[in-house]
DNA sequence: CCCGTCACG
DNA sequence: GACGTACGTGACGGGA
C-alpha cells in the first residue's frame, strides 16, 4: 500500500539530456568491445546514475525520484515560433543511437523513465514540481539548465550535478538580477541565442533585470515603454513588444503539462540486482558491473565478447572471409530473424545491390546485410528468372524464391529508421538514395568510404575493392565475373541468385570489416573531429541535393546545339579551304601534321607520345603571327566543346520522372576536400565566355521560383591571409579594398587610384599563383612575359610579405617530417611524394602548400552546407548545387529575401565557432530566373 | 583504355 | 645546373 505523496516527502527530478550530454563529452569516444558499437555517453551516464542513488547528504535523499527526457525536436513551441530551437545542430552521430539506451539504462536502474511526446522535459519538470509542492513536499530538480530556474522556490529547489552545487532564490538572482517569479520576464526580454528565443534586440540580462526590476513586471513595462528615457531602448521596446510577448510564452513553463502518472509511482525503489547487472554486461561495462555486484553481494556476471575489435596493440586476427557460410534470405521468417538479431546488437553492414549506376533511375535488385565475420546474408528482390527472356507478354519474370519486395521493405523499414541501430555502409549516400525513393529512411549512418577518406586522402583511393586488398589482405570478386564488360554486360538483376548472394553479402562482410578497422584508427590517429564534423554529415544533406536536381530548359540547349552545328560547318570547310585538304579538324594528330609538317610552321613542340602540341596556348602563338588557320581552329574548338559537352550532352540527363538534372557528389573525390561532381559534372559548367554563359541560361528556376547563386568572395586568399598570418593582406581584407590593386600597390609602389589595370592583372596572378605553390616558369606562361621578369616578381612579392615564404616553408617541412598536413579544421591530407627526389618533388612541394588552402576553403563551404537544411527548413527553398565556392538554391519568389539572408549568414559565419578568423569571409549573392542571370 | 584538350573553381 | 612545373577536378573525341 503506496503512502500519498505529501509533507516529508522528497522528490527528485533528474534531467536526463544534461546528463546525457555531460557524460557524452566528459568521456572518451568508448565503443562496446564486441561489435564497436558506440557506447561512451551511456557508460557515462549509468555512472552518474549510480552515484547518484548511492551518495548524496542523507538529509536531502530522495524518497521519490524520476528522470525526464526530451521526447523529440519538435514541440508547441514550434507552433507558436517556428525558429524555436532552429540554431540547435543534430546530435553527432554516434551519440543519436545512444539516446534509446540512456532510457534503458534509466529502466535497469528501476527508476522511473519519463518521456512526452510534443513536450520538452523542462515542460514534464515543471508540472512535477507544482504537484510536489501543492502535496505538500520537497522538490530537488537535479539540472542546471537556467531554463529551469524560474520553478524555484517554495520548497522547490535546483542542484547543480556538474559543481555538486544548490541553486537557491539567492543564486537565481545572482544569475539574472531578479528573483525566481521574475526570470520569464527577463527571458523575454534578453532571449536566448542557443535555444534562438528572439527577445529585444540590443537589451541583455542586465538591461533586463534593471527594467523589470523598476517597472515590476513584462506587462507593465510593454504598457509603459514609451515613459523609457534612453530613446533608443524605448524604440526597441515598442517595436517588438509582440516579439518579446512571444519570447515568454518560449520560455514560461507551466504547471499543466498532461501526466499520465501519478506522484506515488515515482516512489524510490531499490535497483533489481539482476536486471540492473544483465544491463550492464550486455553494455560490456567491466568496472560498472563489478562495483553494482559488489554492492549486492552478488558475484560479476563473466562478460564475453562475441568478437574482439582488431586494434594495433592486441590485433587479433579474424577468420578469413568465407562466401559459403552465408545465407540467402528468402523468406519473411528468416528475415525477421535476421532483423530481430540486427536490433539486438544494435548494428549493422548493409549493401544494395541495383540494375544501374544511376541512383536515380537504377531499381533495387538485393539487399545484403552482415552482423559479424562470417555472419552476412543477401535478400533476392527483383532477380529475373534464368534463362528467361521474359514472359509471353514481354515483361521480365521474377526468378522463383524471393520474397516480395513490399514485404521485405515494410519489415526492413523500421530497423533502417532505428535510431539505435547503426547503419553500415561503403559509400552509403547511394544506398540512402535507392532506399529513399522506395520511401525508406536510413539513419544514423557510418561509411566506410569517408572514413578511408578521413585517415588516408591523399594516400590512395577509397573503393572497397582497393580497401579490402590493402587493409584486409581480401581481393573480392570482381563485379565483372557476374556481369561481364562491354558488349556482353548483363544487368545484377540477371545473375543467377546464388552467385549474386555470394558477392553481394561478401560486400556486406567487407564494409562490415572495414568498419572495424577504421573505427579505431579515427581518434588514434585524430581525425575522429575531422570525420564526424566533415564527412559523415554530408551524407544526408547532400543525397537531398542530388534528389532535388536542377530544372533544365533542354529546348533551349537543343536550339544551341543546332546552331553550333551550323558553324562548326562553315568552319570546317573555311579550316579545310587553308589546309589545302579535308582533315579531322578534332585530331590533333592530324592537325600537328598540317600544321608542323605540310604547312612547315616552326614552334612545333613534341610531346613524349612524339605527337606535336596543338594545345590553346600553341594556337594562340601562332594565331598571334598572322596564321589564320590556327585561329579558326580555336573557334572551332570552342564550339564543338560546348557542343558536346554541354548542348548535347545535358538533355539526355534529363530524368524523366522528374524532368531535371541529377548530378552525383563525389565526398571522396578529392584530395583536398573539395566535392567532385559527375554525371553530369556540373561543376564546369561554362561562364567565363559570353558565348558559353548562354548555356547556364538553360538551368532554370520552376514556376514561381528564382535561381539565387551565393558564393564567397576571395575565400582561399582570405584562408591565406589567415594561416600566413600577413599583415598586409588581413588589413586589406578587414578594410574591405581591392586585394589585387594593394598588393600591386606593395610590390611597385604605385597607388592604388588610377592604377594601371596591367599592373593590377599582374599582381592577381601572382596572388593566384602563391596559393598554387608559385615558380618562375609557370608565372611567366600565365602571364606571357619572360621567365626572368615573373621570377623578378616573385621576389619581390616574397620580400614585401615575407610571411608567405615563411608559411610555405613552415608547410613543406611539416609534410615531409609527418608526411601529411592539415587544414585549420583538422582535415588531414597526405602528402606520400614530398619526401621524394628529382622533378616530382616540386609537384608534391606545390599540391602540399595548395592543400591547406584550398582544404581549409572546401572545409568552410561543408560546414555551411552541413548547417544550411536546418537553417532554411521553414523556407520554401531547396539547395541545389555546390561549386566549390558557390551554393545554387532554388526559391518561390516570396521568399528570395529570406533566404538570401539566412543562407549568407550561414556561409559567412561557417568556419565559426571552430575558427575565429583573423578576416571575414564575405558571400555575393545574385537571383535571377535562370543561373545566367543569378551568377 | 590512354591521351590530349578544355570546361570550372 | 638540369630536371619539369602553376593547385584541384570530369567529360569528350580520337586513335591505338
Amino acid at each position: 500500500m503506496t503512502e500519498a505523496f505529501g509533507k516529508g516527502h522528497h522528490l527528485h527530478l533528474i534531467d536526463g539530456s544534461a546528463f546525457i550530454f555531460r557524460a557524452y563529452h566528459a568521456l572518451p569516444p568508448l565503443t562496446r568491445k564486441s561489435d564497436g558499437l558506440p557506447i561512451g555517453a551511456v557508460a557515462g551516464f549509468c555512472n552518474m546514475l549510480w552515484k547518484y542513488i548511492q551518495g548524496g547528504k542523507p538529509s536531502d535523499q530522495p524518497t521519490h525520484l524520476a528522470v525526464i527526457f526530451d521526447h523529440s525536436s519538435k514541440t508547441f513551441r514550434n507552433d507558436i515560433y517556428p525558429l524555436y530551437k532552429a540554431n540547435r545542430p543534430p546530435a553527432p552521430e554516434d551519440l543519436r543511437p545512444q539516446f534509446p539506451l540512456t532510457r534503458e539504462a534509466t529502466r535497469a536502474h528501476n527508476i522511473a523513465c519519463i518521456e512526452t511526446e510534443g513536450y520538452e522535459a523542462d515542460d514534464i519538470i515543471a508540472a512535477l514540481s507544482c504537484k510536489a509542492r501543492d502535496a505538500g513536499g520537497r522538490v530537488t530538480i537535479v539540472s542546471s539548465d537556467k531554463d529551469l530556474m524560474q520553478l524555484v522556490g517554495g520548497g522547490v529547489g535546483m542542484l547543480d550535478p556538474i559543481k555538486n552545487k544548490d541553486i537557491g532564490p539567492d543564486e537565481v538572482r545572482e544569475k539574472f538580477g531578479v528573483g525566481p517569479d521574475r526570470v520569464v520576464d527577463v527571458q523575454a526580454l534578453a532571449g536566448d541565442s542557443v535555444d534562438n528565443v528572439p527577445g529585444a534586440p540590443g537589451i541583455g540580462i542586465k538591461t533586463a533585470a534593471q527594467l523589470i526590476d523598476e517597472y515590476g513586471d513584462l506587462e507593465t513595462l510593454l504598457e509603459r515603454a514609451v515613459e523609457i528615457k534612453q530613446p533608443k531602448r524605448r524604440q526597441t521596446l515598442i517595436d517588438n513588444a509582440d516579439l518579446i510577448r512571444i519570447s515568454k510564452q518560449l520560455v514560461q513553463l507551466d504547471c499543466d503539462t498532461p501526466l499520465d502518472f501519478t506522484l506515488e509511482s515515482l516512489e524510490l525503489r531499490d535497483p533489481d540486482p539482476e536486471a540492473l547487472l544483465d544491463f550492464l554486461t550486455r553494455m560490456e561495462f567491466r568496472t560498472l558491473t563489478q562495483r553494482v555486484a559488489d554492492r549486492f553481494g552478488a558475484e560479476a556476471p563473466v562478460i564475453v565478447e562475441a568478437a574482439t575489435v582488431a586494434t594495433a596493440s592486441a590485433k587479433v586476427e579474424l577468420p578469413p572471409i568465407d562466401r559459403s557460410l552465408y545465407t540467402i534470405i528468402r523468406d519473411e521468417t528468416v528475415l525477421a530473424e535476421w532483423l530481430a538479431e540486427i536490433t539486438q546488437k544494435g548494428i549493422v553492414a548493409i549493401d544494395t545491390e541495383t540494375t544501374g549506376l544511376d541512383e536515380m533511375q537504377a531499381d533495387l535488385v538485393g539487399v545484403s546485410l552482415c552482423t559479424g565475420p562470417g555472419r552476412a546474408a543477401y535478400i533476392p528482390l527483383g532477380h529475373v528468372g534464368e534463362g528467361a527472356a521474359g514472359d509471353l507478354f514481354g515483361g521480365p519474370t521474377l526468378a522463383e524464391g524471393q520474397m516480395p519486395l513490399e514485404r521485405a521493405l515494410a519489415l526492413l523499414k523500421p530497423v533502417l529508421a532505428d535510431e539505435a541501430v547503426l547503419k553500415i555502409g561503403q559509400n552509403i549516400k547511394y544506398d540512402c538514395k535507392i532506399l529513399a525513393r522506395l520511401g525508406l529512411k536510413m539513419g544514423p549512418i557510418e561509411d566506410t568510404m569517408l572514413m578511408s577518406y578521413a585517415l588516408n586522402a591523399g594516400e590512395h583511393n577509397h573503393g572497397m575493392d582497393e580497401l579490402s586488398e590493402t587493409y584486409l589482405g581480401h581481393k573480392c570478386v570482381p563485379i565483372k565475373d557476374l556481369i561481364g564488360s562491354g558488349k556482353s554486360q548483363i544487368g545484377f538483376a540477371q545473375v543467377p541468385v546464388e552467385r549474386a548472394g555470394e558477392y553481394a553479402a561478401e560486400d556486406a562482410e567487407v564494409t562490415w570489416r572495414l568498419w572495424h578497422h577504421f573505427r579505431p584508427l579515427l581518434s588514434r590517429e585524430h581525425v575522429a573531429t575531422a570525420y564526424e564534423v566533415l564527412e559523415r554529415p554530408m551524407v544526408p544533406v547532400l543525397a537531398e541535393m542530388e534528389m532535388a536536381g536542377i530544372r533544365i530548359d533542354a529546348d533551349h540547349l537543343r536550339r544551341m546545339s543546332s546552331a553550333f552545328a551550323q558553324k562548326m560547318a562553315a568552319l570546317e570547310e573555311e579550316i579545310h579551304g587553308l589546309a589545302g585538304g579535308p582533315f579531322n579538324v578534332g585530331s590533333p594528330k592530324q592537325l600537328g601534321e598540317i600544321l608542323f609538317e605540310r604547312m612547315g610552321l616552326s614552334g612545333g613542340k613534341q610531346g613524349k607520345t612524339g605527337a606535336f602540341s596543338t594545345s590553346a596556348d600553341v594556337l594562340e602563338d601562332l594565331a598571334a603571327e598572322g596564321h589564320d588557320l590556327p585561329a579558326r581552329v580555336l573557334d572551332w574548338r570552342g564550339i564543338s566543346k560546348l557542343k558536346s559537352t554541354y548542348t548535347d550532352a545535358l538533355p539526355t540527363h534529363v530524368n524523366a520522372d522528374t524532368g531535371r538534372v541529377h548530378t552525383s557528389y563525389s565526398i571522396t573525390g578529392a584530395q583536398t576536400g573539395r566535392l567532385a561532381s559527375t554525371d553530369p559534372n556540373l561543376q564546369n559548367i561554362p561562364v567565363r565566355t559570353d558565348e558559353g554563359r548562354r548555356i547556364r541560361e538553360a538551368f532554370v528556376a520552376g514556376p514561381g521560383m528564382k535561381i539565387i547563386s551565393l558564393d564567397y568572395s576571395q575565400i582561399e586568399l582570405r584562408i591565406l591571409a589567415h594561416v600566413a598570418s600577413i599583415p598586409a593582406l588581413k588589413q586589406a581584407f578587414r578594410d574591405g579594398i581591392d586585394i589585387h590593386a594593394m598588393t600591386a600597390s606593395q610590390m611597385f609602389g604605385v597607388p592604388v587610384d588610377g592604377m594601371d589595370p596591367m599592373i593590377r592583372r599582374r599582381a592577381k596572378a601572382i596572388n593566384f599563383g602563391v596559393i598554387y605553390g608559385i615558380s618562375g616558369f609557370g608565372l611567366a606562361r600565365n602571364l606571357r612575359i619572360p621567365r626572368a621578369e615573373a621570377q623578378a616578381f616573385i621576389d619581390t612579392y616574397f620580400e614585401r610579405f615575407p610571411e608567405i615564404r615563411a608559411y610555405m616553408d613552415r608547410t613543406v617541412a611539416e609534410a615531409k617530417q609527418d608526411g601529411f598536413v592539415r587544414t585549420l579544421f583538422g582535415r588531414r591530407i597526405k602528402t606520400p611524394g614530398i619526401n621524394q627526389s628529382g622533378p616530382a618533388a616540386g609537384g608534391a612541394r606545390r599540391a602540399a602548400i595548395n592543400a591547406p588552402i584550398q582544404g581549409a576553403a572546401a572545409d568552410i563551404i561543408r560546414r555551411a552546407m552541413i548547417r544550411m537544411p536546418d537553417a532554411i527548413r521553414d523556407l520554401p527553398a531547396k539547395m541545389l548545387l555546390q561549386v566549390h565556392d558557390e551554393l545554387v538554391f532554388e526559391v518561390e519568389e516570396g521568399a528570395v529575401d529570406d533566404l538570401i539572408r539566412i543562407a549568407r549568414d550561414v556561409m559567412e559565419n561557417a568556419a565559426e565557432p571552430a575558427i575565429k578568423l583573423d578576416v571575414p569571409l564575405i558571400v555575393d549573392a545574385g537571383v535571377g530566373a535562370n543561373w545566367a542571370e543569378a551568377h
